[in-house]
DNA sequence: TACATTAAAATGAACGTTCATTCATTTTTT
DNA sequence: AAAAAATGAATGAACGTTCATTTTAATGTA
């Protein structure tokens, strides 16, 4: 195990911060000077660690995309069953966005804006391929509906971002049935 | 027919320009000087029409909103069975998202930001109303599943968003033939 | 060990710019 | 000639970013 070293510590504690910031004001309204206030650093000192504010916010959601694909695929094999693949990785997903809301919650934030590049967009899709393969391979078997990969998890994906935002807003309560009976929906969308 | 006034062209004018700003650069990249020179006015005579730039936002997202909903219902009528109603409805709003893209995409970064007040925002969701008492005649009927309206929003409507999205950056290109599929696993993930 | 020297990290006041908003004045309409 | 609508330069606050200076850590010396 080893000792994080001060300079991590600060770069984490800027994450942290822009992540915390930008999800209650929204990007217009996170400043440098609050972002560095808030990791308990000057505003000086972000500029030793992101060229701008641009780039760190492009880096903290491509490291965010990133942590959320490894929360995906945990404890999934490539060699589990189609639709046992299909509920691991559906189910982390869901744990995801309900328990880590400040992370999921900036994502979504991010991918419907314009304030990220396009290029660190494609970066942070990239480690979704595990369950694209997954669902080819279930098209060859024939238990996965033989439509686009955006299809799929435009119906079984994205609900959960929306169930999410209602949580998140009061408005619904996400009980573990209400869980299973979501996970239901998604699985019965795109299997034939 | 009525000839508009030249306030409501101007205020138009202003709410066109805040949508297309808004979209292309995002929130914190729309000051009210370009608002205004877009919209053709001077800046001073924007808060003629809006109190202040946040008032401004809120009033654009609950106009456009209110567009939406009533293009959700163009040609919907109550006597409708819950399936036909369930079609109509939801290609309109297939429709709007792939056409009125301005005004969707708009729509959806407004969603998905803490830029829009909460009083705004309930004054926005108003306007489905007609969609939920379709859904509980459809449960009633014993056609449509037993879960929450959130849920069935999130597996139907919901996906839709996503969709555009893909289809916005030139990622997904969806014919007519892909809306159909849509609307099936749609109407597939909420009926019995 | 204790001190000296150098290098690296961090600071925060200062800078130039941009922004939302105002209001004395001008233009347009009634 | 009065009222209403529109203007746009001016204002002050807030922002992102810089850099001369200070603080902390690392290394060398005896």
């Amino acid at each position: 195990m080893s000792i994080p070293s001060k300079s991590q510590n600060k770069r984490e504690a800027l994450v942290r911060a822009t992540i915390k910031l930008v999800n209650n004001n929204g990007f217009h309204a996170a400043p440098m000077s609050k972002i560095a206030k808030m990791a308990g650093i000057s505003p000086g000192t972000i500029y030793l660690y992101f060229e701008n504010k641009q780039n760190l916010i492009n880096q903290v959601y491509v490291e965010v995309k990133a942590s959320f694909s490894d929360f995906a695929f945990m404890d999934y094999e490539e060699h589990f069953s189609v639709e046992k693949g299909f509920e691991k990785i559906w189910k982390n997903i869901a744990i995801f966005k309900l328990k880590e809301v400040e992370e999921a919650m900036f994502l979504s934030q991010c991918d419907n804006t314009p304030m990220i590049d396009e290029a660190s967009r494609k970066e942070g899709l990239k480690h979704l391929q595990p369950l694209l393969d997954l669902w080819v391979r279930g098209q060859n078997e024939g238990i996965i509906k033989q439509v686009s990969p955006y299809m799929l998890y435009a119906f079984s994906i994205y609900p959960i971002s929306f169930l999410m935002n209602m949580q998140q807003r009061d408005l619904y309560e996400l009980s573990s049935t209400h869980v299973d009976e979501a996970y239901n929906m998604a699985w019965n969308s795109i299997k034939i």
